[in-house]
DNA sequence: GCGGTAAAGTGTAATTTTTACACCTTACCG
DNA sequence: CGGTAAGGTGTAAAAATTACACTTTACCGC
Protein backbone atom coordinates (compact mmCIF):
# COMPACT_ATOMS: atom_id res chain seq x y z
CA UNK A 1 0.00 0.00 0.00
CA UNK A 2 1.46 3.43 -1.04
CA UNK A 3 -0.62 4.93 -3.33
CA UNK A 4 -1.75 7.50 -0.53
CA UNK A 5 0.90 9.37 -0.09
CA UNK A 6 2.59 10.11 -3.12
CA UNK A 7 6.26 10.52 -3.88
CA UNK A 8 7.70 11.68 -0.98
CA UNK A 9 11.25 9.89 0.68
CA UNK A 10 10.74 7.19 3.77
CA UNK A 11 13.54 7.92 5.89
CA UNK A 12 15.14 5.79 8.86
CA UNK A 13 14.35 6.97 12.21
CA UNK A 14 16.63 6.21 15.46
CA UNK A 15 16.23 7.09 18.70
CA UNK A 16 18.84 8.56 21.41
CA UNK A 17 19.31 8.13 25.32
CA UNK A 18 21.20 10.67 27.21
CA UNK A 19 20.97 8.27 30.41
CA UNK A 20 21.52 10.28 33.20
CA UNK A 21 23.04 9.13 36.98
CA UNK A 22 24.31 10.52 39.84
CA UNK A 23 27.46 9.20 41.40
CA UNK A 24 29.83 10.92 43.78
CA UNK A 25 28.16 14.08 43.97
CA UNK A 26 28.35 14.20 40.03
CA UNK A 27 25.69 14.15 37.69
CA UNK A 28 26.92 11.84 34.42
CA UNK A 29 25.95 10.77 31.29
CA UNK A 30 26.63 7.44 29.28
CA UNK A 31 28.43 7.64 26.34
CA UNK A 32 30.28 5.08 24.17
CA UNK A 33 32.32 4.73 21.36
CA UNK A 34 30.65 4.27 18.04
CA UNK A 35 31.61 0.10 16.91
CA UNK A 36 29.80 0.70 13.52
CA UNK A 37 30.15 3.28 10.58
CA UNK A 38 30.04 6.03 10.18
CA UNK A 39 32.02 7.75 12.84
CA UNK A 40 33.57 4.35 14.22
CA UNK A 41 35.03 4.96 17.59
CA UNK A 42 33.75 8.44 18.30
CA UNK A 43 32.41 9.48 21.50
CA UNK A 44 28.45 8.58 21.07
CA UNK A 45 25.15 8.07 22.72
CA UNK A 46 23.61 5.46 22.63
CA UNK A 47 20.77 4.13 20.25
CA UNK A 48 19.19 2.37 17.72
CA UNK A 49 16.51 2.16 14.72
CA UNK A 50 12.83 2.46 15.41
CA UNK A 51 11.55 -0.98 14.08
CA UNK A 52 8.33 -1.33 12.06
CA UNK A 53 6.17 -2.81 14.69
CA UNK A 54 6.91 -0.62 17.45
CA UNK A 55 6.26 3.00 18.95
CA UNK A 56 8.79 5.70 19.63
CA UNK A 57 8.70 5.19 23.12
CA UNK A 58 8.47 1.45 22.65
CA UNK A 59 11.95 1.75 20.77
CA UNK A 60 13.53 3.95 23.36
CA UNK A 61 12.06 1.85 25.88
CA UNK A 62 13.98 -1.22 24.22
CA UNK A 63 17.53 0.75 23.76
CA UNK A 64 17.20 1.33 27.30
CA UNK A 65 16.71 -1.93 28.34
CA UNK A 66 19.42 -3.24 25.64
CA UNK A 67 21.85 -1.41 27.72
CA UNK A 68 20.74 -1.40 31.23
CA UNK A 69 18.41 -4.71 32.39
CA UNK A 70 16.08 -2.33 33.51
CA UNK A 71 12.46 -1.48 32.79
CA UNK A 72 10.09 0.98 33.68
CA UNK A 73 12.69 3.66 33.62
CA UNK A 74 12.19 7.04 33.94
CA UNK A 75 12.22 8.79 30.64
CA UNK A 76 10.90 11.83 28.34
CA UNK A 77 11.46 12.52 25.00
CA UNK A 78 13.83 15.63 24.01
CA UNK A 79 12.68 15.82 20.64
CA UNK A 80 13.62 15.21 16.79
CA UNK A 81 16.69 16.12 15.09
CA UNK A 82 16.24 16.38 11.71
CA UNK A 83 19.25 17.90 9.87
CA UNK A 84 19.07 16.73 6.27
CA UNK A 85 22.68 15.52 7.10
CA UNK A 86 23.04 14.90 10.39
CA UNK A 87 24.31 11.65 9.76
CA UNK A 88 26.99 11.46 7.00
CA UNK A 89 25.91 7.91 5.55
CA UNK A 90 22.11 8.45 5.24
CA UNK A 91 18.92 10.39 5.78
CA UNK A 92 18.43 9.70 9.20
CA UNK A 93 15.78 11.54 11.87
CA UNK A 94 16.45 10.79 15.12
CA UNK A 95 14.47 11.43 18.44
CA UNK A 96 16.52 12.00 21.85
CA UNK A 97 15.09 10.73 25.02
CA UNK A 98 16.51 11.16 28.10
CA UNK A 99 16.49 8.86 31.19
CA UNK A 100 16.90 9.16 34.59
CA UNK A 101 18.61 5.89 36.13
CA UNK A 102 19.77 4.90 39.94
CA UNK A 103 23.64 3.96 39.30
CA UNK A 104 23.48 1.45 41.99
CA UNK A 105 20.88 -0.17 40.36
CA UNK A 106 22.81 -0.37 36.97
CA UNK A 107 24.79 -3.93 36.29
CA UNK A 108 28.64 -2.65 36.46
CA UNK A 109 29.42 -5.90 34.33
CA UNK A 110 26.78 -5.29 31.57
CA UNK A 111 27.95 -1.33 31.36
CA UNK A 112 31.37 -2.66 30.36
CA UNK A 113 30.06 -5.10 27.67
CA UNK A 114 28.23 -2.41 26.01
CA UNK A 115 31.52 -0.58 26.32
CA UNK A 116 29.72 2.58 27.61
CA UNK A 117 31.10 4.96 30.75
CA UNK A 118 29.56 7.48 32.73
CA UNK A 119 31.37 10.69 32.03
CA UNK A 120 30.19 14.04 33.99
CA UNK A 121 27.89 16.08 32.64
CA UNK A 122 30.32 19.08 32.83
CA UNK A 123 33.18 16.99 30.95
CA UNK A 124 31.46 15.99 27.98
CA UNK A 125 33.80 15.06 25.00
CA UNK A 126 33.32 15.67 21.69
CA UNK A 127 30.39 14.12 20.25
CA UNK A 128 29.12 12.08 17.17
CA UNK A 129 26.72 14.13 14.69
CA UNK A 130 24.49 16.28 16.43
CA UNK A 131 25.16 14.31 19.84
CA UNK A 132 26.25 17.98 22.17
CA UNK A 133 23.34 19.38 20.87
CA UNK A 134 20.98 16.57 22.71
CA UNK A 135 22.50 16.42 25.63
CA UNK A 136 22.33 20.38 26.09
CA UNK A 137 18.73 20.07 25.19
CA UNK A 138 18.32 16.78 27.60
CA UNK A 139 19.87 18.69 30.37
CA UNK A 140 17.76 22.13 30.33
CA UNK A 141 14.54 20.12 30.39
CA UNK A 142 15.31 17.59 33.24
CA UNK A 143 16.74 20.48 35.00
CA UNK A 144 12.85 22.23 33.79
CA UNK A 145 11.44 18.98 35.25
CA UNK A 146 13.19 18.40 38.46
CA UNK A 147 12.50 21.87 39.53
CA UNK A 148 8.64 21.03 38.95
CA UNK A 149 8.55 17.22 39.64
CA UNK A 150 10.20 15.33 42.67
CA UNK A 151 11.99 12.82 39.77
CA UNK A 152 15.34 13.23 41.72
CA UNK A 153 14.23 9.92 43.53
CA UNK A 154 14.48 7.75 40.14
CA UNK A 155 18.73 9.30 40.64
CA UNK A 156 19.01 7.82 43.98
CA UNK A 157 18.89 4.76 45.58
CA UNK A 158 15.09 3.97 47.17
CA UNK A 159 16.91 4.91 50.76
CA UNK A 160 18.64 8.13 50.63
CA UNK A 161 20.01 11.15 52.98
CA UNK A 162 18.50 14.54 52.60
CA UNK A 163 23.10 15.24 51.88
CA UNK A 164 22.23 13.22 48.82
CA UNK A 165 19.48 14.81 47.95
CA UNK A 166 20.32 17.97 48.10
CA UNK A 167 23.72 17.20 46.34
CA UNK A 168 22.11 15.97 43.42
CA UNK A 169 20.01 19.55 42.97
CA UNK A 170 23.09 21.38 43.39
CA UNK A 171 24.50 18.81 40.58
CA UNK A 172 21.54 19.38 38.23
CA UNK A 173 21.45 23.02 38.94
CA UNK A 174 25.13 23.75 39.06
CA UNK A 175 24.94 25.87 42.08
CA UNK A 176 24.93 25.56 46.13
CA UNK A 177 22.05 25.52 48.05
CA UNK A 178 21.28 26.64 51.46
CA UNK A 179 21.42 23.33 53.96
CA UNK A 180 18.78 24.62 56.04
CA UNK A 181 16.22 26.13 53.53
CA UNK A 182 16.93 22.90 51.53
CA UNK A 183 15.74 20.61 55.01
CA UNK A 184 12.77 23.09 55.21
CA UNK A 185 11.16 22.80 52.01
CA UNK A 186 11.73 18.93 51.79
CA UNK A 187 10.00 19.17 55.55
CA UNK A 188 7.01 20.33 53.81
CA UNK A 189 7.01 17.68 51.07
CA UNK A 190 4.80 14.83 53.03
CA UNK A 191 5.92 12.64 50.44
CA UNK A 192 9.44 12.50 51.49
CA UNK A 193 9.34 10.21 54.25
CA UNK A 194 11.69 10.41 56.72
CA UNK A 195 12.04 6.19 57.94
CA UNK A 196 13.84 4.50 61.00
CA UNK A 197 16.60 3.76 59.16
CA UNK A 198 19.89 5.54 59.43
CA UNK A 199 22.64 5.62 56.98
CA UNK A 200 26.24 4.61 58.49
CA UNK A 201 28.29 5.17 55.19
CA UNK A 202 27.97 8.67 54.84
CA UNK A 203 29.98 10.50 57.98
CA UNK A 204 30.73 8.56 61.89
CA UNK A 205 27.22 10.36 63.12
CA UNK A 206 25.10 8.86 60.48
CA UNK A 207 21.99 10.27 59.03
CA UNK A 208 18.54 9.36 58.78
CA UNK A 209 16.90 7.78 55.46
CA UNK A 210 14.30 9.36 53.51
CA UNK A 211 11.98 7.42 51.14
CA UNK A 212 9.74 8.59 48.37
CA UNK A 213 5.84 7.93 48.94
CA UNK A 214 4.39 7.64 45.60
CA UNK A 215 1.10 7.36 47.18
CA UNK A 216 1.32 10.18 49.32
CA UNK A 217 2.30 12.65 46.53
CA UNK A 218 -0.17 11.19 44.38
CA UNK A 219 -2.82 12.60 47.02
CA UNK A 220 -0.79 15.85 47.25
CA UNK A 221 1.65 16.01 44.87
CA UNK A 222 2.46 20.14 45.62
CA UNK A 223 6.31 20.19 44.39
CA UNK A 224 8.74 23.22 44.15
CA UNK A 225 12.44 23.16 44.32
CA UNK B 1 24.11 3.00 -0.43
CA UNK B 2 22.17 0.64 2.02
CA UNK B 3 24.53 -1.18 4.03
CA UNK B 4 25.42 0.78 6.56
CA UNK B 5 21.55 0.53 9.15
CA UNK B 6 20.82 -2.76 8.26
CA UNK B 7 17.30 -4.19 7.82
CA UNK B 8 15.28 -1.76 9.47
CA UNK B 9 12.72 0.02 7.90
CA UNK B 10 12.41 3.31 6.49
CA UNK B 11 9.70 5.11 7.23
CA UNK B 12 7.73 8.69 6.12
CA UNK B 13 7.93 11.24 8.57
CA UNK B 14 5.17 14.64 8.14
CA UNK B 15 5.65 17.47 10.08
CA UNK B 16 2.34 19.20 11.87
CA UNK B 17 1.25 22.39 12.70
CA UNK B 18 -0.83 23.92 15.45
CA UNK B 19 -0.81 27.70 14.16
CA UNK B 20 -2.01 29.93 17.17
CA UNK B 21 -3.71 33.40 16.79
CA UNK B 22 -5.37 35.54 18.83
CA UNK B 23 -8.69 37.56 18.14
CA UNK B 24 -11.28 39.17 19.55
CA UNK B 25 -9.64 38.44 22.90
CA UNK B 26 -9.65 34.64 22.43
CA UNK B 27 -6.63 32.50 22.00
CA UNK B 28 -7.37 30.25 18.47
CA UNK B 29 -5.51 27.79 16.51
CA UNK B 30 -6.14 26.47 12.51
CA UNK B 31 -7.74 23.41 11.37
CA UNK B 32 -8.96 22.53 8.45
CA UNK B 33 -10.93 19.83 7.04
CA UNK B 34 -8.66 16.73 5.86
CA UNK B 35 -9.21 16.80 1.28
CA UNK B 36 -6.92 13.20 1.97
CA UNK B 37 -7.45 9.77 2.22
CA UNK B 38 -6.97 8.49 5.47
CA UNK B 39 -9.36 10.78 7.31
CA UNK B 40 -10.97 12.65 4.73
CA UNK B 41 -13.65 14.90 6.02
CA UNK B 42 -11.97 14.78 9.59
CA UNK B 43 -10.95 18.00 11.14
CA UNK B 44 -7.32 17.86 11.33
CA UNK B 45 -3.99 20.27 11.77
CA UNK B 46 -2.30 21.31 9.02
CA UNK B 47 1.08 19.71 7.61
CA UNK B 48 3.23 17.88 4.92
CA UNK B 49 5.75 15.24 3.86
CA UNK B 50 9.78 15.82 5.06
CA UNK B 51 11.21 15.77 1.75
CA UNK B 52 14.58 14.02 1.04
CA UNK B 53 16.73 17.33 0.82
CA UNK B 54 15.11 19.26 3.40
CA UNK B 55 15.58 19.26 7.43
CA UNK B 56 12.58 18.93 9.64
CA UNK B 57 12.54 22.45 10.78
CA UNK B 58 13.29 23.61 6.82
CA UNK B 59 9.76 21.05 6.14
CA UNK B 60 7.59 23.09 9.17
CA UNK B 61 8.75 26.19 7.76
CA UNK B 62 7.79 25.18 4.16
CA UNK B 63 4.42 24.31 5.17
CA UNK B 64 3.63 27.37 7.26
CA UNK B 65 5.21 29.24 4.42
CA UNK B 66 2.16 27.36 2.37
CA UNK B 67 -0.35 28.20 4.22
CA UNK B 68 0.17 31.55 5.50
CA UNK B 69 2.55 33.19 2.87
CA UNK B 70 4.49 34.44 6.17
CA UNK B 71 7.90 33.77 6.71
CA UNK B 72 10.11 33.88 10.03
CA UNK B 73 7.19 32.97 11.88
CA UNK B 74 8.03 32.11 15.52
CA UNK B 75 7.96 28.66 15.61
CA UNK B 76 8.99 25.67 17.83
CA UNK B 77 9.25 22.09 17.91
CA UNK B 78 6.57 20.16 20.06
CA UNK B 79 7.59 16.89 20.25
CA UNK B 80 7.51 13.76 18.01
CA UNK B 81 4.71 11.60 17.43
CA UNK B 82 4.92 7.99 16.54
CA UNK B 83 2.69 5.52 17.83
CA UNK B 84 2.17 2.46 15.09
CA UNK B 85 -0.90 3.10 13.98
CA UNK B 86 -1.26 6.82 14.43
CA UNK B 87 -1.73 6.91 10.79
CA UNK B 88 -4.56 4.15 9.58
CA UNK B 89 -2.76 4.05 6.40
CA UNK B 90 1.00 3.79 6.21
CA UNK B 91 3.32 4.12 9.25
CA UNK B 92 4.01 7.67 9.64
CA UNK B 93 5.66 9.53 12.58
CA UNK B 94 5.19 12.98 13.06
CA UNK B 95 7.11 16.00 13.96
CA UNK B 96 4.65 18.58 15.95
CA UNK B 97 5.28 22.03 15.62
CA UNK B 98 3.50 25.62 16.66
CA UNK B 99 3.87 28.82 15.70
CA UNK B 100 2.41 31.68 16.75
CA UNK B 101 1.33 34.75 13.77
CA UNK B 102 -0.05 37.94 14.17
CA UNK B 103 -4.09 37.30 12.50
CA UNK B 104 -4.31 40.10 11.20
CA UNK B 105 -1.34 39.55 8.89
CA UNK B 106 -2.52 36.90 7.54
CA UNK B 107 -4.73 37.07 4.01
CA UNK B 108 -8.22 35.97 4.85
CA UNK B 109 -8.38 35.19 1.52
CA UNK B 110 -5.44 32.57 1.55
CA UNK B 111 -6.98 31.30 4.28
CA UNK B 112 -9.82 30.29 2.98
CA UNK B 113 -8.20 28.81 -0.07
CA UNK B 114 -6.66 26.73 1.89
CA UNK B 115 -9.87 25.79 3.94
CA UNK B 116 -8.64 26.43 7.11
CA UNK B 117 -10.63 27.87 10.13
CA UNK B 118 -10.33 29.99 13.17
CA UNK B 119 -11.31 27.63 16.54
CA UNK B 120 -11.43 29.00 19.69
CA UNK B 121 -8.55 26.89 22.08
CA UNK B 122 -10.68 25.60 24.15
CA UNK B 123 -13.73 24.53 21.52
CA UNK B 124 -11.41 22.18 19.88
CA UNK B 125 -13.32 19.78 17.57
CA UNK B 126 -12.27 15.80 17.85
CA UNK B 127 -9.09 16.17 15.45
CA UNK B 128 -7.86 13.15 13.16
CA UNK B 129 -5.60 10.49 14.25
CA UNK B 130 -3.44 11.95 17.38
CA UNK B 131 -3.54 15.60 16.57
CA UNK B 132 -6.18 16.52 20.00
CA UNK B 133 -2.85 14.97 21.66
CA UNK B 134 -0.60 17.44 19.97
CA UNK B 135 -2.39 20.60 20.27
CA UNK B 136 -2.52 19.83 23.93
CA UNK B 137 1.07 19.23 24.41
CA UNK B 138 1.91 22.37 21.68
CA UNK B 139 -0.64 24.46 24.08
CA UNK B 140 1.20 23.71 27.10
CA UNK B 141 4.70 24.32 25.89
CA UNK B 142 3.67 27.68 24.26
CA UNK B 143 2.04 28.83 27.56
CA UNK B 144 5.55 27.78 29.24
CA UNK B 145 7.47 29.75 26.80
CA UNK B 146 5.07 32.86 27.00
CA UNK B 147 6.05 32.92 30.95
CA UNK B 148 9.43 33.55 30.33
CA UNK B 149 9.99 35.23 27.01
CA UNK B 150 8.44 37.64 25.71
CA UNK B 151 6.94 36.09 22.57
CA UNK B 152 3.55 37.35 22.93
CA UNK B 153 3.93 39.86 20.65
CA UNK B 154 3.92 37.25 17.79
CA UNK B 155 0.53 37.01 18.30
CA UNK B 156 -0.14 41.07 18.34
CA UNK B 157 0.21 43.66 15.73
CA UNK B 158 3.01 45.47 16.08
CA UNK B 159 1.17 48.30 17.61
CA UNK B 160 -0.88 47.26 20.50
CA UNK B 161 -2.39 48.49 23.40
CA UNK B 162 -1.62 47.69 27.06
CA UNK B 163 -5.22 46.13 27.03
CA UNK B 164 -4.39 43.83 24.28
CA UNK B 165 -1.79 42.57 25.74
CA UNK B 166 -3.39 41.68 28.79
CA UNK B 167 -5.62 40.16 27.46
CA UNK B 168 -3.61 38.03 25.29
CA UNK B 169 -1.73 36.99 28.33
CA UNK B 170 -5.60 36.27 29.97
CA UNK B 171 -6.43 34.04 26.89
CA UNK B 172 -2.97 31.70 27.45
CA UNK B 173 -3.24 31.52 31.04
CA UNK B 174 -7.06 31.36 31.14
CA UNK B 175 -7.28 33.33 34.05
CA UNK B 176 -7.92 37.07 34.62
CA UNK B 177 -5.27 39.54 35.94
CA UNK B 178 -4.95 42.55 38.13
CA UNK B 179 -4.73 45.41 35.16
CA UNK B 180 -2.54 47.60 37.85
CA UNK B 181 -0.22 44.46 38.85
CA UNK B 182 0.11 43.68 34.82
CA UNK B 183 1.50 47.67 34.12
CA UNK B 184 3.15 47.68 36.99
CA UNK B 185 5.67 44.86 35.74
CA UNK B 186 5.31 46.00 32.15
CA UNK B 187 6.60 48.97 33.07
CA UNK B 188 9.99 47.75 34.22
CA UNK B 189 10.21 46.00 31.15
CA UNK B 190 11.97 48.89 29.25
CA UNK B 191 11.67 46.80 25.88
CA UNK B 192 7.92 47.41 25.56
CA UNK B 193 8.30 50.87 24.74
CA UNK B 194 4.96 53.40 24.86
CA UNK B 195 4.57 55.27 21.58
CA UNK B 196 3.21 58.77 20.44
CA UNK B 197 0.30 56.86 18.48
CA UNK B 198 -3.03 56.32 20.20
CA UNK B 199 -5.46 53.68 19.42
CA UNK B 200 -8.63 54.74 19.00
CA UNK B 201 -10.76 51.99 17.83
CA UNK B 202 -10.71 49.79 21.31
CA UNK B 203 -12.01 53.18 23.20
CA UNK B 204 -13.81 56.40 23.20
CA UNK B 205 -11.23 58.07 25.55
CA UNK B 206 -8.43 56.25 23.71
CA UNK B 207 -5.46 54.30 24.35
CA UNK B 208 -1.59 54.25 24.08
CA UNK B 209 0.06 51.94 21.88
CA UNK B 210 3.33 50.04 22.32
CA UNK B 211 6.05 48.52 20.10
CA UNK B 212 8.19 45.40 21.07
CA UNK B 213 11.79 46.89 20.70
CA UNK B 214 13.57 43.59 20.21
CA UNK B 215 17.13 46.47 20.30
CA UNK B 216 16.28 46.68 24.31
CA UNK B 217 15.23 43.37 24.71
CA UNK B 218 18.43 41.70 23.25
CA UNK B 219 20.42 43.96 25.92
CA UNK B 220 18.23 43.24 28.97
CA UNK B 221 16.29 40.29 28.47
CA UNK B 222 14.80 40.33 31.89
CA UNK B 223 11.26 38.60 32.06
CA UNK B 224 8.79 37.02 33.69
CA UNK B 225 5.22 37.35 33.65
C1' DG C 1 -23.84 71.18 24.93
C1' DC C 2 -24.24 68.06 28.46
C1' DG C 3 -24.88 63.82 31.15
C1' DG C 4 -24.05 58.93 30.66
C1' DT C 5 -20.84 55.51 29.67
C1' DA C 6 -17.05 52.58 28.89
C1' DA C 7 -12.32 51.81 28.84
C1' DA C 8 -7.70 54.01 30.27
C1' DG C 9 -4.80 54.95 33.62
C1' DT C 10 -2.63 55.22 38.31
C1' DG C 11 -0.22 53.87 43.93
C1' DT C 12 -0.07 51.85 48.41
C1' DA C 13 -0.38 48.57 52.13
C1' DA C 14 -0.67 43.65 53.58
C1' DT C 15 0.85 39.16 52.83
C1' DT C 16 3.70 35.65 51.35
C1' DT C 17 7.88 33.88 49.79
C1' DT C 18 12.61 33.82 49.71
C1' DT C 19 16.96 34.50 51.48
C1' DA C 20 20.72 34.91 54.77
C1' DC C 21 22.95 33.21 58.50
C1' DA C 22 25.74 30.13 63.07
C1' DC C 23 25.91 26.93 66.43
C1' DC C 24 25.17 22.47 68.85
C1' DT C 25 25.14 17.25 68.27
C1' DT C 26 26.88 12.89 67.39
C1' DA C 27 29.90 8.98 66.76
C1' DC C 28 33.97 7.51 64.82
C1' DC C 29 38.99 7.56 64.78
C1' DG C 30 43.61 7.87 66.31
C1' DC D 1 39.50 11.21 75.29
C1' DG D 2 40.14 15.18 72.21
C1' DG D 3 39.82 16.14 67.27
C1' DT D 4 37.06 15.95 63.38
C1' DA D 5 33.66 15.77 59.96
C1' DA D 6 29.04 15.49 58.74
C1' DG D 7 24.15 15.82 60.73
C1' DG D 8 20.82 18.53 62.32
C1' DT D 9 18.10 22.79 63.68
C1' DG D 10 15.21 28.34 63.81
C1' DT D 11 14.72 33.19 63.22
C1' DA D 12 14.79 37.72 61.24
C1' DA D 13 15.43 40.71 57.11
C1' DA D 14 14.49 41.43 52.40
C1' DA D 15 12.07 40.80 48.31
C1' DA D 16 8.25 39.53 45.61
C1' DT D 17 3.51 39.09 45.13
C1' DT D 18 -1.09 40.14 45.85
C1' DA D 19 -5.23 42.77 46.83
C1' DC D 20 -7.69 46.63 46.10
C1' DA D 21 -10.75 51.71 44.16
C1' DC D 22 -11.04 55.86 42.23
C1' DT D 23 -10.11 59.55 38.65
C1' DT D 24 -9.62 60.71 33.72
C1' DT D 25 -10.96 61.09 29.13
C1' DA D 26 -13.60 61.43 24.88
C1' DC D 27 -17.30 59.75 22.49
C1' DC D 28 -22.25 59.15 21.96
C1' DG D 29 -27.00 60.09 22.16
C1' DC D 30 -30.29 63.10 23.67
Amino acid sequence: MTGFYGEHSKVWVSVDCIIFGFDEGKLRILVGKRQMDPGRGEWSLYGGFVRGDESIDDAANRVLYDLTGLRNLYMRQVGAFGSVDRDPGERVISIAYYALISVNEYDDQLRKQHGVEWVNIDEIPRLYSDHNEMVLKARKLMRQKLSTEPVGFRLLPSLFTLTQLQHLYEAVYGEELDKRNFRKRIKEMNFIEKTELIDKKGSKRGAALYRFNKRIYNEEPSFKL
